[in-house]
DNA sequence: TTCTACTGACTAACCAGTCAGTCAACAAGA
DNA sequence: TCTTGTTGACTGACTGGTTAGTCAGTAGAA
């Protein structure tokens, strides 16, 4: 019996295990074409090269192939970025930039560009999807956010501002400019980081205390 | 047995020239909850209190539905901000502020907050209309706003910034609001025009020349 | 040979779109 | 005003096509 995934590469306890993500990843193509309820999953299954029975193998049914598409993609990364902004200890402006340009990096990478959409279009069908997604991701993220922005208060380099109430709108620009581009990117194709960076620029020209 | 509660009202003429709205403000409501896919025209029949057969003496078919229902809520506002615009002769924040309240007022309205998230889920099945909501109202609108800031600039009020590169932007808290409250509207909802306003202070103080 | 991941034909359900038939509104004549 | 014929908006059962989900059978690794 091998011992690692390495040495079973290609023997069907290999397959199996390796199995669930094939099927996760072409999901998230297809759902992401055709939305939830147009995926069809034949479609799934060819881009795998499988059967439609086998995902039923892995997966319950649709919306649990759904909801795995979503939760693998989103894991959860808002720790590390926590302790980076706990360990920090230069100007604040900086910290804040190099914060929100990491959330920005996630945020446009393809597989979380598809979920964000895929949440704001189906969200509605699967309310314990978003409140996963808001206990997991939206609520320590912004709770961060906030931190960082009342250390410049109490450091003296921000001002107080109704931003403190709000501090996911930092990343609004980001979220404008993936949706942007999701529409019109065929046309005018805008670039997040540099739709982020001026934002930045007069935002933090604006907090200035 | 037919249904008499639609014969109430009015003539067979006055009916026949009304229901084109009411199916397609029924048709709005289950294409809001349901997406396209998901949407059945006998949902959208029971609504009106009319028979399915009935929907398609008014449209082709279900996508015509869904873009007249699209057409109809967009409208097309964007020339009367314009002409205020030019109109304005105050100093360009305020003009500015009032131009983008003015939007901020649109986009929140329920329908067009629908139809808003409706494009982003199902707008790339139907191109045709993303590129008549891009021409009739994204683009000029994106014109006008570009125009205020140059206006800011010229006057010497604004310093130059790559904002005018991406006037939209100015939108992104309310778009991102909009999708906030779509979202986790249950738990915490936002107030479009608070975040705005917020936003806003920030940006006209980071903008100031 | 045994075991099991996988197959794919099948079923049951669903729904867009059709169309022959219905009946209330209207008109016109008595 | 009443009667009667016509019109056309509307109905809803039906068709045809689609697809989620099943399961008896297969193939090939161990």
């Amino acid at each position: 019996m091998p011992a690692t995934a390495a040495q079973k590469k290609g023997t069907r306890a290999a397959q199996k295990e390796a199995r669930p993500k094939e099927i996760v990843e072409a999901a998230l193509a297809i759902f992401a074409r055709d939305g939830f309820a147009g995926t069809r999953l034949e479609d799934v299954a060819e881009r795998v090269g499988i059967s439609k029975g086998t995902i039923y193998l892995y997966f319950e049914n649709k919306e649990e192939l759904f909801k795995a598409c979503v939760r693998e993609t989103l894991g959860s990364h808002v720790k590390e970025t926590m302790e980076l902004a706990a360990a920090f200890d230069g100007p604040t402006p900086d910290l804040l930039r190099e914060i929100v340009r990491r959330i920005s990096g996630r945020l446009t990478k393809p597989a979380y560009r598809t979920i964000l959409l895929l949440l704001i279009s189906e969200g509605q069908r699967f309310p314990e999807l978003v409140s996963f997604y808001h206990s997991e991701i939206i609520g320590p993220g912004a709770e961060g956010l906030g931190g960082v922005i009342q250390r410049g208060i109490d450091r003296g380099e921000f001002k107080e501002t109704g931003l403190s109430k709000f501090p996911m709108m930092l990343m609004s620009p980001v979220i404008a400019s993936v949706i942007w581009n999701h529409l019109f990117g065929d046309d005018v194709e805008i670039d997040p980081s540099e739709a982020l960076q001026t934002h930045l620029d007069t935002m933090l020209d604006g907090l200035k205390a």
